[in-house]
RNA sequence: GUCCGGAUGGUGUAGUGGCCCAUCAUGAAGGCCUGUCGAGCCUUCGACCCGGGUUCGAAUCCCGGUCCGGGCGCCA
């Protein structure tokens, strides 16, 4: 019972006379007296009914103008080539059928002629989602995603699933999500990345995972939230060099790939997409800390982590995608390689976008006593990771890897002023409904 | 967590002690209108976050609470 034969995005004037069936929303309706033209919305666009009243008669067109805004129709009528209407043509209804009629006051503006506060549209969110420039950035990322799997699949790369259900906090860190599970305490996985890692000593050679981390951090800010998609990427025999090739190609495909392909939604958006150039240029910590001071008098010191100022002072400053590169080994996490002759810096690496961290990934420790001696260095207890640290001692691969976040990318792609804005139904410190 | 700002019809807003039984837009209800393009015109409807206080008088000032926004912090 598919109730349409097309979207209103395949129709066009050179249908004339072609009968069709559109579904969608009841966007507006201009009632001219003895003409109204009914604002058919789809997700492809919109569709204009000419409601003629000499030709409905009198209670078909009494019907049709009273129809709610938002409530859901279909309608099957006669395309008809006329230059009068928007996009060259408008629909001849035969039938008009109200599957579902919208309640009045709406809690939100479809039209998008009023605006409209963040925390409303969240509230309302299935509302704020028939608004095209929201549903626009949406498909935008499930093109993104689409991108990112085909580029991985032509790397020979395999995609994996990892349990999101974990015994134990054992990464240190960040702040885990407690649950119950049956008689046994259990958390939600922060990262992928010790399953990743393992999967590297199963001889899986090169993986990739798209999906859900949680994090039980209290941060309040417009780029984080407690639960995200993570896109991991783990590869054997690799370097922190050779992934961070994949990871500015992948980027920048994606960048490429939705240039290409979602032309209506960027128009929709009203955007054209600069795709980014390759190479990104590779920074050191030290030299970004050089930089921070020289030119903004900042007062880090070397071993401290980037804070916001400085962080936006080399965005600002760079002005495209970069690589920082060669970080304290102190304030990276145990699994990252230290480089050999200069222990005190290691191959870990963060993708930055000018306006934040996109991703971050290294060259990870293979050797099972110089991965042990760094987990006690962190102060954290050898004895917990032995699920993981066992993988290590029966032949393990040496390996690098990355997880790139999925609403940060889109979020800066499309110039969102909020996180939430490319996350439908975001969960953060205070938002657990819808 | 912390600092700063905010909360007014369904939605977005104006209003810093009396000019406010509250502005404008959008919306809704009704009416006129056969080519609208965010149609136009007329009539009507609909709101000061909660609790306490100051004052002759509070949307407006003060105190407490709740909720929201922005910055910072936190973010292996």
């Amino acid at each position: 019972m598919i109730l349409r034969t097309h979207y209103s995005g395949q129709i066009s004037a050179d249908m004339d006379g072609k009968e069709v069936m559109l579904a969608g929303f009841a966007h507006e309706i201009r009632d001219l007296g003895g003409i109204a033209f009914l604002v058919l919305r789809d997700r492809e666009g919109m569709a204009q009914i000419t409601l003629v009243k000499k030709l409905l008669g009198k209670d078909v067109f009494k019907m049709a103008r009273s129809i709610s805004r938002e409530s859901v129709v279909m309608v099957r009528g006669n395309v008809k080539a006329e230059a009068k209407a928007p996009r060259g043509y408008e629909i001849l209804p035969t039938e008009i059928q109200v599957l579902s009629a919208a309640q009045v006051p709406l809690p939100l503006d479809p039209t998008e002629k009023v605006e409209c506060e963040l925390d409303t549209r969240l509230d309302s969110r299935f509302m704020d989602i028939r608004r095209p420039s929201v549903l626009a950035a949406f498909e935008i990322e499930s093109a993104v995603l689409c991108s990112l799997r085909d580029y991985f699949h032509k790397k020979g790369i395999v995609e994996v699933f990892t349990p999101k259900i974990v015994a134990a906090a054992t990464e240190g860190g960040t702040d885990l999500f407690p649950i119950s599970y049956f008689e046994k305490e259990a958390f939600l996985n922060q990262s992928p990345q010790l399953y990743k890692q393992m999967l590297m000593g199963a001889g899986m050679d090169r993986v990739y995972e798209i999906g859900p981390i949680f994090r039980a951090e209290e941060h309040d800010t417009r780029r984080h939230l407690n639960e995200a998609i993570s896109i991991d990427l783990e590869v054997s025999f690799a370097d922190d060099k050779d992934v961070m090739e994949i990871l500015e190609e992948a980027v920048a495909g994606a960048y490429s790939y939705v240039a290409d392909n979602c032309r209506r939604q960027l128009g929709v958006l009203n955007m054209e997409l600069e795709v980014p150039r390759l190479p990104f240029k590779r920074i050191t910590y030290t030299r970004a800390l050089e930089l921070a001071e020289e030119k903004a008098g900042a007062r880090m010191q070397w071993g401290d982590d980037l804070d916001t100022e400085t962080e936006r002072f080399l965005g600002e400053s760079i002005g495209e995608h970069y690589f920082l590169i060669d970080w304290p080994s102190s304030i990276k996490p145990y699994y990252t390689l230290p480089y050999e002759d200069k222990p005190e810096i290691c191959r870990g690496f963060d993708l930055m976008h000018p306006r934040m961290e996109l991703a971050s990934g290294a060259q990870r420790v293979h050797d099972y006593s110089l991965l042990v001696e760094r987990i006690k260095e962190k102060g954290l207890d050898p004895d917990g990771f032995e699920f993981y640290l066992r993988a290590f001692r029966y032949g393990m691969p040496p390996h690098a890897g990355w997880g790139l976040g999925l609403s940060r990318l889109v979020m800066t792609m499309l110039n969102l002023e909020n996180i939430r804005d490319a996350v439908i139904f975001p969960r953060d410190r205070r938002r657990l409904v819808p």
